[in-house]
DNA sequence: CTGTATCCTTAGGGATACTG
DNA sequence: CAGTATCCCTAAGGATACAG
């Protein structure tokens, strides 16, 4: 399993976006954490796409060494460690909504629910905005 | 070498995208043919990621296959080919750019011209229109 | 519950030679 | 020029068991 990022290939700002998210898992995993607001490594274990633990375990080491996503203990329950996405890795999100619009138009299969798709398409910066300070407050909320 | 794309592993979007664009040459690929507006076999092979001959066969027919280029010989010069994006993969370029802006935000090094960067944080809209516009001229301009 | 540790298979990819 | 055809190898990924 991967554990480091690869040597970088060129200069190109799209080759290096490649170097963090250019394979099966890695968006996937940032899917869960930032839109589907998931916390805790069972909730990704419970992906449809069917993520073995060990491959989920390396992403997200992997996100975390790239600065996408912070761990910590569950202040209330010790044994549970929460995930959470950093700046850099919401930063990612409009990128994965444009991707989600494109699927939209041309897969008839794709199950975005059709509400998301159209907020996407008329007001994503409002979308946007709204994914943040969701993450924002969550974050304070647990802390305290 | 891939040569068809992988089964879909759930009705997610992302996902979706994935199965096209989740590895390492797919999108360097379209980067070379939607921005850097490149038409060739031999243009492509000189990108500075060092892609080899059959993987860049490999994905030029993946990327037919799924409808995102079109290929055909070239009127004037019989042995060459040209290949050109189709609506679908023009379609992309929102999502490429969003990957762009990410990357010169975090990586110092990323060699996207700052020009292009600002217009792309400025003004993505019209820049999205110029690209769509200059591949239909060339479109019609190489057909007569 | 949150991961490691193994084992194993396969597919993706690099190098190179070659063909119409 | 525009690709094919091989060979080879590694890394990515799946399954499963198990540990703290």
């Amino acid at each position: 399993m991967r554990q480091t990022t690869p040597p970088r290939r060129s200069d190109c700002p799209i080759s290096y976006a490649l170097d963090f998210v250019g394979d099966k898992w890695t968006l996937i995993v940032l899917r869960d954490l930032i839109i589907m607001r998931k916390q805790h490594f069972r909730d990704f274990l419970g992906a449809d796409e069917k993520i073995a633990s060990n491959i989920l375990a390396s992403r997200l080491k992997l996100l975390e060494a790239a600065g996408m996503l912070s761990r910590r203990r569950d202040p209330a329950h010790a044994r549970q460690v929460i995930y959470e996405p950093t700046e850099k890795g919401l930063d990612l999100l409009p990128s994965m909504l444009e991707l989600v619009r494109w699927s939209a138009k041309y897969d008839s299969r794709t199950a975005a629910p059709p509400a998301l798709v159209r907020r996407i398409a008329e007001d994503r910066d409002a979308y946007i905005a709204e994914i943040r300070s969701l993450a924002k407050e969550a974050k304070t909320a647990t802390r305290k």
